[in-house]
DNA sequence: GCGTGATATATCGTTTCGATATATCGAAGC
DNA sequence: GCTTCGATATATCGAAACGATATATCACGC
């Protein structure tokens, strides 16, 4: 993945869950979003540290994980290095979110603009659960028309190229079209299953 | 698109087969790789400007478009400005391949090693025509065993996170793997294809 | 005690990104 | 002829994401 601060809005979502620390939250990221989805330390712990310079996070304190009886000097010394912040090792840096980070987080999932492309609607569809019935179908409904119109795009691209491209492209073409037809798919039956639920409860949640 | 380096290759790729300026190389690339993939001007630049200082490529002098009659004294000093290099503007820098570029290019492209993500295993498929038939069975055999593990790894994570995933996450999951059995099969076409064609020519080597 | 692998935090240099600036050309419209 | 406009074309900027790597602790098996 790669656009810019797509990882913001994540990581404020899966901390209203609950606080959690950064080794935690990559797991979880890969937990919602599959085998694919790989969360690299050079993206998580920068944003980390700029959504904590926007308040919109802080960091809570541990309770040391364990008293560690301290018998020799050389413990003694070590301890008193380690006792008030810094030092690296295991120290579990939770993150809890503030209530401008939960603010933050709802704008950022609302606006639905240009959240067009794969990434981005993924990353939204996972908390969908905190959206408005209306704001999900728009979503929805826009990601449906941004497949279609990259559908007919391949289209007249095949239509220009195909007689300049080799077998191996046009067989990855091909089977490019085909994915994206079944992501259309896969959307419509998104949409259909959100209509037949507006006019009663709201959503089914588990 | 995102790893370090990426555009390198390809690019090398599509001046082996002639030579180009930078927005015809982008026009190439979405038209081989299809309306998914498109390549930022800040990511196209940059890389030719080192692939040109590795000396992998060569700005070739383009004879001006329109000789210009310059009659005035303005257009004189303007022409004096802009004769020797430098400038912006309608200028179509294009650039040549070198036999060190070509050398790298195929390097580049035969390292099947980590090759095996979605990304570098389409560019990669786009240039398959320059590759010795064996490397390429072996290349789409490592990816076919990459996505056969990343769907396992699909089915490990739901079992254990079924429980705690809503139902947006659990369908984008299904979803997920479906595509990812296609990828599968899609792949085991093209392998199919490969060995029809090598037929029992070549005895798999000693 | 000793190694190994999982847990955990963090930074480094390079690359990619989207946005934007600048300029030229051809065709359309006046 | 003049001007506007959209396509062509090159280029850079700051922010963000990348893979790689360094460091350290803990749980375990041996």
């Amino acid at each position: 993945m790669k656009q810019p601060g797509m990882l913001e809005m994540p990581v404020l979502g899966l901390l209203k869950g609950q606080e959690m620390h950064g080794y935690e939250l990559r797991k979880q990221l890969s937990g919602m979003l599959g085998p694919f989805w790989q969360v690299s330390w050079g993206s998580l712990y920068p944003t980390l540290r700029r959504l904590a310079k926007a308040e919109a996070v802080e960091k809570v304190v541990e309770p040391k994980p364990k008293p560690a009886r301290r018998t020799t000097k050389r413990a003694v010394a070590k301890a008193e290095k380690t006792t008030f912040e810094m030092s690296p090792g295991r120290r579990k840096t939770v993150y809890r979110i503030t209530p401008y980070g939960e603010e933050l987080f709802t704008s950022m999932l609302e606006e639905t603009a240009a959240a067009v492309d794969a990434e981005h609607f993924t990353l939204k569809l996972a908390f969908f659960r905190y959206l408005q019935p209306d704001t999900r179908l728009a979503l929805l409904e826009r990601r449906r028309a941004y497949l279609q119109e990259k559908l007919a795009q391949f289209k007249t691209n095949l239509r220009d190229y195909r007689e300049r491209i080799d077998s191996y492209t046009l067989s990855l073409q091909n089977h490019s079209m085909a994915a994206t037809q079944s992501d259309i798919e896969w959307i419509d039956e998104l949409i259909r299953e959100e209509r037949s639920v507006q006019g009663g409860a709201t959503p089914t949640q588990a």
